[in-house]
DNA sequence: ATTTGACCAGTTAGATAGATACGGTCATGA
DNA sequence: TCATGACCGTATCTATCTAACTGGTCAAAT
């Protein structure tokens, strides 16, 4: 049984109505003061809890990541299929679209994140695409990627297919593209034929490499950021 | 043999000097004196072949697409194994590359044609996502892609690898990224791994369906345009 | 101790006007 | 007959100022 505080509480109030808000405005233009309008509370509280509209989003787009994480295990380890590349990139679309605030910050033109994520620098695309090349890297040491091509390549590829879902969220109007489950079906299929080695891939081998590389990425970020599973909401000890 | 009159020369360098300085500066931020002043000709003389700007910019485009179709079609012809979804897929995208104006438009953000692509409107997208159905629907009956995902969805993901091509061209530093070639040989062999009918196609099958669908999408723009393969570059009778 | 909201300084959005630059024209000259 | 480039009206940019707004603070209220 999970214990809250009336403090946590009202931090998750407070997350609850900036998700909202960013999801619908973005981030630049939603005020902290309708953030606390929309949460009931004073707008003084809300640095009781963060050092400011930044450490908010931060705090936000954390809980919402680990939210969508949880749930994307949920469903991997239900899966008696789950395992190979394609159940893995199926279910963590799944997951993903089925977050309305990490799918809006996915597909809606990254409006939503605005100014927070643009202080990330311009550095950041290229991080992320070395990232994705380590992690491609280490799923064909795996066993869950064909390795006759090489990990830039297809590194490169799922980078496109991650940019290409966000430009198309955006420009195909909601009405005539196909339903997003059955896009996130057909293209986990097509990556399940056209990345996974031959025979499919270890389906255990590729849960274990799951769970291990997920939990890596959230303890190098926890560590990074000085927050345990345990702690509160966060005191304003965070300077943006 | 082919015989090019003065004229025609000319409206061929002044295409060429357009190429550059689109590519280079984009459509909004080239004026018609720098590309009169690169053609090594008088403004006015652009609008002797073109009745403004526009039209320049419609010619251009024009020709560069049919270069790019001609070169995609040698180059499918001359392959043996030509004819998949796969190959075709790979020859398109390598005539693409090959093209810098081309290329330049596609990668670059858009920037390259600005306003010029601006006027055809929002709708645009629509009409394209539309065209891409119906273009997936004709090869599946041709046999060239596999029918047990929805037209809808295959034309999602084949539209989300167009855009995911153009966003990591612009995003990704081509320093750090893989060759365009190796990425479009991977990409061709994962859309072929992917979206082949259990056999890989019928080859032959393929490459009639391509000459007469490329056929038929010139003769069609050629007959909104009032352009015939014989005629010149253009008198000004385009008001853009 | 905890929460509040009026208040503050810094930034941004909007308006105005003047200057610049642009696409397009056409009288002139070759 | 063909090509030119100075010229024109308009659209776009720059500079400047003002008014409104925003993130953040803190004395006062609870």
């Amino acid at each position: 049984m999970v214990l809250l505080t009336h403090r946590q509480q009202r931090a998750d109030r407070i997350l609850d109505a900036a998700a909202r808000l960013f999801a619908r405005y973005g981030y630049d233009k939603t005020t902290v003061d309708e953030i606390a309008r929309e949460a009931g509370v004073a707008k003084g509280t809300l640095y009781l809890h963060w050092s400011g509209k930044e450490a908010l989003a931060e705090a936000l787009l954390y809980r919402e990541v680990r939210r969508v994480i949880e749930d994307f295990l949920q469903r991997l380890e239900a899966d008696p299929e789950g395992g190979t590349i394609g159940s893995i990139y199926r279910h963590s679309l799944l997951a993903t679209f089925a977050n309305p605030f990490v799918r809006a910050v996915l597909t809606s033109d990254n409006q939503v994140l605005g100014d927070y994520l643009r202080r990330l620098g311009p550095d950041y695309d290229q991080i992320r695409f070395e990232a994705a090349r380590a992690l491609v890297e280490r799923m064909q040491a795996a066993g869950l990627v064909r390795t006759d091509l090489r990990p830039e390549a297809i590194a490169y590829l799922l980078t496109m297919l991650s940019l290409g879902l966000a430009s198309a969220g955006t420009l195909i109007p909601a009405a005539i593209a196909p339903p997003p489950d059955e896009v996130a079906i057909a293209l986990a299929d097509v990556v399940q034929r056209g990345l996974a080695p031959e025979g499919g891939g270890d389906r255990e081998a590729g849960k274990r490499f799951v769970r291990a590389y997920l939990a890596e990425v959230i303890r190098r970020y926890e560590q990074l950021r000085g927050l345990r599973k345990d702690a509160d909401d966060g005191q304003p000890s965070d300077s943006g």
